[in-house]
DNA sequence: GTCTAATGCGTTTTT
DNA sequence: CGCATTAGAC
């Protein structure tokens, strides 16, 4: 095959995969094994070498960050046309083509997308409209539901399962709550993240036609992360990519961390099974980890059984020595971290090459505050968004009943603020009118004069603000319409008016709703969109995509150190990596400790974590924390003795070491020769260099294996292919 | 109808 | 500890 520049800078077994054409294939990628870099040549391969349209090609990504970087190295490698690919995620994908044919599964034009808030809001009305179920927690509920959505399941299909699938609840309630739930969000036009998958898969089903459009789109198909893949994803992915089979889906069994949203490892697992032609490529040269912090990597995941095989092996060569810190409480565990910042930012170390990565985000606030008092700039992602804050959400409900006048629960949650004068029993009268009557709660509220003895001139003034509104929406840029809302609803003059008794919080919350509307001035800028089209983009934000965490906190400067969990950490990599909290009970957490394979997913986490760091890596732990007021005694977590103690050095609080040690004569495994060349240089083999042997000639390394003392090398000669131990080859750099 | 203070409760991860 | 709910006062 004609050399191409584009794949140049790629390994043997990243090229290989890159060149990959026909057919399906499976790309196990390690961490840090360039997945991306694979990915982004390979399209730009497609369409320079073979010709490939933009426009035929799809990649399915874990969050629209990941999509938006992929989309911006392909356009930077190949330039413009690159705009044309489809890169997303299975959410957006699926609220792009329900927008386009939601009305072929029941939807009406303008549904909305609710958020797990609104799911726990139906939810607890329809439990306490079953009898006896009031005393169940909507939360067992929402997740029985999501779960059974991931799954493809119906109520009925959900009532044919084990008990187990029921978080202890009685499974006629389970059922019945589905039933009842869903039709509660067909009546409101609303649907769920589930539903996004779930309504996908079923137009694709019941509508070939349209399913043949989007194939046309995904002749070339790719699926990162697909170790996280659920049952309807795989479904879509299945469908989606029928009719061409050209699809690659990339993964690593030991980062699947998702299986409570019900990701299926055996997904990965099962590939070359539901596709027996399928080419299978490994890359296994890590570029992001000192070789140290990789081998306790290595070992840690060792312990796994669930995996596929896989020799991850550090390009880079050794460097510092993976750290171990021992706290007596949770308050020394974050003065250790705010010591150890400091440090590094006083070697010249910018705050944003440091993370802090943590199980639950409770874990944060003890951080947090610590950093407050030393004077760290911090920048949490993930946890409380923007988009979760009260008044934010608040104005937004307004906007959702505008643009979808069937959204009962939005025109409930404007009602309350600010207050209008209708009050619980008004609401209920009107509720149970338009019950009766089949209609929305909003024509209720529009004849209130006839439904209600008292106060319906309130309730019909209320619904009809709610029209204006709607006009609004429909003939403004959603900056503008944020400004009118604001203004319009009421909801400026009553936080002025609050600011007399609440000045801290309602600056909070001016400046809040002000951000909201520099938010809309941004998107107007880059979408040119509708204001329904405004609300999917916020409701599909994930807690790492950009618009988000900026809006976050708009006094976060640049620079700032960042702490999320480890969930949050997939696909991310930094210089400087904390890995805190490893305690039993909470890394393994408790609740997965008693579930089937609760406990290697905890060990996948912890993976997943320590192979973010690029360079220097510390992981603390707490002898006590405080869990909800307590305090309470905690062991070192079981997955501290899966990493062998000479590979760690245990630190005081001035980063010391006391105690165990590690051997400075031994070096770990790193995928790098050194080979004396004729002029006394080192040489490091990565694959593809010319070498020379004493006895069979001139060669090319086609991949390097193995390590240490048993580093091999396979390598091209004119006689054919050898299979070389390093250290007794004799080879020199031609 | 609305606001306040007291009580009781839960322990995880999120598109 | 922080929250969501609720009883009871205005």
């Amino acid at each position: 095959m004609a050399d191409s520049s584009l794949l140049d800078s790629l390994n043997p077994a990243q090229r290989a995969a890159a060149e990959h054409l026909h057919g399906p294939a499976l790309v196990v990628a390690g961490a840090g094994a360039g997945k991306t870099s694979t990915v982004v040549r390979r399209i730009a391969h497609l369409m320079e070498t073979h010709g490939v349209y933009p426009n035929e090609i799809l990649a399915v990504t874990f969050t629209n960050k990941a999509a938006g970087e992929l989309k911006e190295r392909v356009n930077h490698l190949i330039g413009k046309h690159a705009e044309q690919i489809w890169v997303t995620t299975f959410h957006s994908a699926g609220v792009r083509i329900l927008r386009a044919y939601g009305e072929f599964v029941g939807l009406k034009t303008g549904f909305v997308i609710y958020d797990d808030g609104d799911q726990m809001d139906i939810l607890k009305t329809i439990l306490e409209g079953i009898s006896g179920a009031g005393d169940y927690h909507p939360r067992y509920l929402r997740g029985i539901i999501d779960r059974a959505k991931s799954n493809l399941w119906t109520p009925q299909d959900l009532a044919s399962q084990g008990e187990e699938y029921m978080s202890g609840m009685p499974k006629d309630v389970a059922v019945e709550g589905y039933r009842r739930y869903e039709s509660a969000m067909r009546r409101n036009n609303a649907i769920d993240f589930g539903d996004l998958l779930v309504l996908t898969v079923k137009l694709f089903h019941e509508n070939p036609d349209v399913l043949e459009k989007i194939q046309n789109r995904a002749v070339f198909a790719h699926v990162d992360e697909y170790q996280d893949t659920n049952k309807v994803q795989y479904e879509m992915t299945r469908l989606i990519s029928e009719k061409y089979r050209n699809l690659i889906v990339i993964g690593d069994p030991d980062q699947s961390i998702y299986k409570f949203r019900g990701a299926d490892i055996q997904n990965i697992l099962d590939f070359q099974h539901d596709y027996p032609d399928a080419a299978i490529y490994r890359l296994e040269a890590n570029y992001r980890s000192n070789a140290r912090v990789l081998e306790i990597a290595n070992a840690l995941i060792a312990h796994n059984s669930e995996r596929l095989e896989k020799n991850l092996v550090a390009v880079k060569p050794a460097g510092d020595a993976v750290r171990f810190y021992r706290a007596p409480d949770h308050r020394a565990e974050a003065e250790f971290v705010a010591t150890r910042i400091e440090a590094l930012r006083g070697s010249g170390v910018m705050y944003n090459k440091m993370a802090i990565l943590y199980r639950t985000n409770s874990q944060s606030r003890v951080l947090e505050e610590r950093f407050l008092r030393a004077g760290i700039p911090s920048k949490i992602v993930g946890g409380m968004s923007f988009y979760d804050r009260q008044e934010i959400k608040d104005l937004l409900a307004y906007a959702r009943v505008a643009v979808n006048t069937l959204d009962d629960l939005a025109l409930k949650r404007a009602l309350k603020r600010p207050r209008r004068g209708v009050g619980d029993t008004s609401l209920e009268k009107l509720e149970s009118y338009a019950s009766i009557a089949g209609t929305s709660l909003l024509s209720a509220f529009l004849k209130a004069d006839e439904i209600l003895e008292r106060g319906g001139s309130k309730a019909e003034e209320f619904a009809k603000l709610i029209l204006e509104v709607a006009e609004y929406a429909s003939e403004h840029s959603a900056e503008e319409f944020f400004r009118l809302l604001i203004d319009v609803t009421g909801y400026k003059t009553m936080l002025e008016a609050e600011l007399k008794t609440n000045k801290f919080e309602t600056e909070a919350r001016l400046e809040n709703i002000n951000e909201l509307v520099n938010a809309a001035t941004e998107w107007d800028a880059e979408n040119h969109g509708t204001i329904l089209e405004f609300l999917d983009d916020s409701a599909l934000l994930s807690s790492v995509d950009d618009m988000r965490t900026k809006r976050d906190n708009k006094t976060t400067p640049e620079d700032a150190v960042t702490m999320m969990t480890m969930h949050n950490a997939k696909g991310l990599e930094f210089e400087n990596v904390f890995v805190v909290g490893l305690e039993d009970g909470l890394l393994p957490h408790r609740t997965s400790i008693t579930e089937a394979g609760g406990v290697e997913e905890e060990r996948r986490l912890l993976y997943v974590a320590i192979t973010r760091a690029m360079e220097r890596l510390w992981i603390t732990m707490a002898e006590s924390r405080q869990v909800f007021g307590k305090t309470s005694p905690s062991e070192d977590s079981r997955f501290i003795k899966d990493i062998p103690a000479d590979l760690m050095v245990q630190v005081n609080l001035f980063n010391e070491p006391y105690g165990s040690r590690i051997d400075p004569q031994r070096t770990p495994p790193a995928l790098q020769a050194k080979l004396e060349a004729a002029g006394g240089a080192v040489l490091v083999l990565k694959g593809g260099e010319k070498v020379k042997h004493p006895k069979f000639g001139s060669g090319k390394v086609l991949a390097v294996t193995g390590a240490g003392d048993r580093l091999e090398a396979m390598i091209q000669f004119g006689e054919g292919m050898k299979k070389l131990l390093v250290k007794y080859a004799n080879l020199l750099l031609e």
